[in-house]
DNA sequence: TATGAATGAGGGTTCATTCAT
DNA sequence: AATGAATGAACCCTCATTCAT
C-alpha cells in the first residue's frame, strides 16, 4: 500500500515533468523559466523546488528518462544473439517509438544534448559517449561477423548510421511532424536500414 | 588605395568576428556575453555596438559567412552536368574544408542552427530549408537519372545523406578533433559516399 | 478578513507608489531610475518588478489614480443639473484638493502629461483628449444655456479655462508651494471662476 | 567683410540649430541623441562638439533664442506708455508669431521648460521667473491704473492670463496645428484678451 | 505541502563625450 | 573644419533561488 503522501508526490512530479517537457521543447532549456513550468503544471514556482533541487536537476531528471530506457535496450541488445539488422532496428525503433509516445523527450535529447555543447556538463557528455560506444560495439560486432565492410572504421560506420537516424528524427522534430501510424514508422525504419546495410555491407567476392 | 579609416574598420570587424566565433563555439550563443567577445577582441564592448547593431545581428553576420559559401556552391552544383557522386562530394567537402579552415564556424552552424530550435528565427529557418531543398533536388535528380533507388522518397534519402555528413562533423566537433591532412579528409568523404551511394543505388534488374 | 499575503501586497504596492510619486516628481520620469524608487521604498529593485511589469507600467498605474478620480467626477458633472459655475468649481476643486492631498500626483500630471509630448503614448493621449472633450461639453452646455458667450468656439473657451487652472497649479508646483488652508483654496478657485465667467459671460442685450 | 571661416561657422551652426529644433520637438530633449541632430544636419556627430560644448549647451543656445526675443519685447513693453490691452496683445503675439515662424521653438519652450521640472537648471528657472515677474509687473500696472480689479493678487491674474495663453499654444502644439493666416491669429488673440480683460476688469460701482 | 514575497547577480544596450587623424 | 573610432558609465529588465509563513 502506498501512503497518500507518496501518491501526491508522484502526481506532482509527473505534472512538473510533463510541463517541463513541453515547455523546454517549445522554448529551449535556456529560455524556459521555472515559473513557466510551474504555471503549466498548475502549481506555484516555489513548489518546484520542493521536488527538484534546481533547474539543472530537473533537466537531468528529464534526460534520465531518455537514457534509462535507451541503456536498458542497449544492454539487452549487446547480450542478445539477434542478427545485426534486428539489433539496429531495435535502436531505430527506440527513437521512433519514444518519438510517438513522447515527442518532446526526443526533441530535447536531439536539440539540447545530441548537438549542443552549451548544456553539456561532464556527466551528460559521459552518458552520450556511452551511448556512442555501445552502438559502436554493435557495429563492430557486425564487422567481426563479416556482415559489415571492414575497410571503414567502426566509428565511421556508427556515425553514418546514427547520423541518418538522428537527422530523420530531427527533421520531423523541426517540422513538428507526427508519425502517422505504424506503416509510416516501418517505412522510415526500413529506409534507414536498407540504405545503411546495403551501403555498409561486406562486398563479398561471392557475396549476396 | 584604401583609406586608413576603412582599413581600421575591416581589421576591427575581423577581430570581432574571430573573437565571437571562438567564444560562441566555447560557451554557446546564449552564454556568450558581448563583453566576452569584446574582451577577447581586445576592445571595449561599446565598440562592438559601433560595428554591429546587436548580439543577434553579429550572430547573423557570422552565419552569413557559412550560408554565403554554401549557397554559392549549391547553385554551382545545380547547374553543373557533373555526375551525382561528384556533386555530393562537393557538399561533403564544403563541410570538411570549412571545418579545416574555420572549425568554429561549422561548430556553430551544427550546434546553434542545425539542431537547435532555440535560436531559430524565421529568417534562419528559411535559410535552413533552402539548404535542405537544394540538396533534395540533387538527390531527386539522381533518382530521375536512375542512379538512386526510387522506392524511397527523395526527402528520406536526403535525410540519410545529410544526417551521415552532419554526424560525422559533429562528432568531430564534440570531440574537438582536427582533420589531420587531406588523406583523412578523403577517407571520411569516401566512407560517406561509398556507404550512401551503395546503399541508395538503384538495384539492378538482375540485382540481388 | 484579509489574508496576510494580500495585506503585504497592498502595503508594498502602496510603498512603491508613494516612492515613485515622490521620486518622479523630484527628478522627472526619465531621470528616475527603478533603483531610486526601490531604495526609497526600502525594498530591492527586483521586488518592484514583482508588482509592476515595467517602469512604464508603474507610471501608468500612477496616472490611473489621477484619471480615475477625474473621470468619475466628470461623468457625475455631465449628468448633474447643477449650474455652470458649480460644475466648473467642481473641476477646479478636483485639481486643488488632489494637490493638497497628493501634490506629487498633480505635479506629474502637469509635468509629464499635460505639457509633454515625450511620454505621450497613444493610450495616454486618449485619456487626455477625453478629459478635454468632457470639459468642452460642459462649456458648450453653458453656451447653449446662454450663460457663456457664443462668439468664441467652445474649444477656445475651454482652453482659456483649463489654461488658467493649470497654470495656477503648475506655478504652485514649480514653486513647491502648499495650499495653506481652505480659505486660500477658496480664494484661488474664486479668482479663476470670477475672471473666467465674467470674461466669458454672455453679454446681455441691455448688458454692458 | 566677413571671413569665409566665419561664414562657414554661421552656416553650420544654423544647420545644427535647425536640426536640433526639429528633432527635440519630435522626440523630446531626453530622447534626442546628438547623432540624430548631426545626421539631420548632414554632418558628423563629432563636429557638433566643435560648435557646441555639450548637449546641454546646445539646448541653452536654443532656448536663448526664445528668451532673447521675449525679454527684448518685455523691456520695450515695460517702458512704453501703451494701454494694458496693447501690452498684453504684444505678449500674445510674440507667442503666436514665433509659433508661426518657428513652431518647434515654442513647442520646446512649452514642453521642456514651461511645464517640466526635469530640465530645469537653476539658470533656466531664473529666466522663467524673470519672465513671470515682468508679466506680473504689467498686470500690476493695470491694477494700479484702475483697469484691472484689485481684489485678486497680481500674481493670480498673471497666472490666469499666461495660463490661458500657454494652453492655447500648447493644445495647438499637441495637435500639431498650424495657425492658418492672420485672421485666425487675430481671432485667438482677441478671444484671450476679451475673456481675460472682461473677466479681470475693475467692476466699477456704476462702472460700465 | 504549498505559496509567493523578496533578493540581487547578470547581461544587453544606449549614448554623451573624447580624441587621433 | 571634419570624421568616426573608441570608451564606459548608466540603466532597464530577467529570473534562479531562498525563505518566512
Amino acid at each position: 500500500m502506498v501512503s497518500q503522501r507518496e501518491t501526491t508526490r508522484k502526481v506532482k512530479e509527473e505534472a512538473i515533468f510533463s510541463a517541463a517537457l513541453k515547455t523546454i521543447k517549445e522554448k529551449g532549456f535556456h529560455k524556459t523559466r521555472m515559473s513557466d513550468i510551474a504555471e503549466r503544471a498548475g502549481i506555484s514556482y516555489g513548489l518546484v523546488y520542493h521536488y527538484f533541487q534546481s533547474k539543472e536537476d530537473l533537466f537531468d531528471a528529464l534526460l534520465n528518462r531518455w537514457w534509462k530506457g535507451l541503456f536498458r535496450l542497449l544492454s539487452r541488445i549487446q547480450k542478445s544473439p539477434d542478427p545485426l539488422r534486428k539489433k539496429l532496428a531495435g535502436i531505430i525503433h527506440y527513437f521512433l517509438d519514444t518519438y510517438q509516445r513522447e515527442p518532446e523527450l526526443v526533441n530535447i535529447f536531439i536539440t539540447e544534448i545530441s548537438r549542443s555543447t552549451t548544456n553539456l556538463t561532464p556527466e551528460r557528455l559521459e552518458s552520450f559517449k556511452a551511448f556512442l560506444s555501445s552502438t559502436e560495439q554493435v557495429i563492430q560486432e557486425g564487422q567481426d561477423q563479416g556482415v559489415l565492410r571492414t575497410d571503414f572504421k567502426a566509428r565511421y560506420l556508427t556515425n553514418i548510421f546514427l547520423g541518418a537516424l538522428e537527422t530523420f528524427v530531427s527533421t520531423m522534430v523541426l517540422a513538428d511532424q507526427r508519425i502517422k501510424g505504424n506503416t509510416q514508422k516501418q517505412r522510415i525504419a526500413e529506409s534507414i536500414l536498407e540504405v545503411f546495410l546495403n551501403g555498409a555491407k561486406q562486398q563479398g567476392v561471392g557475396g549476396h
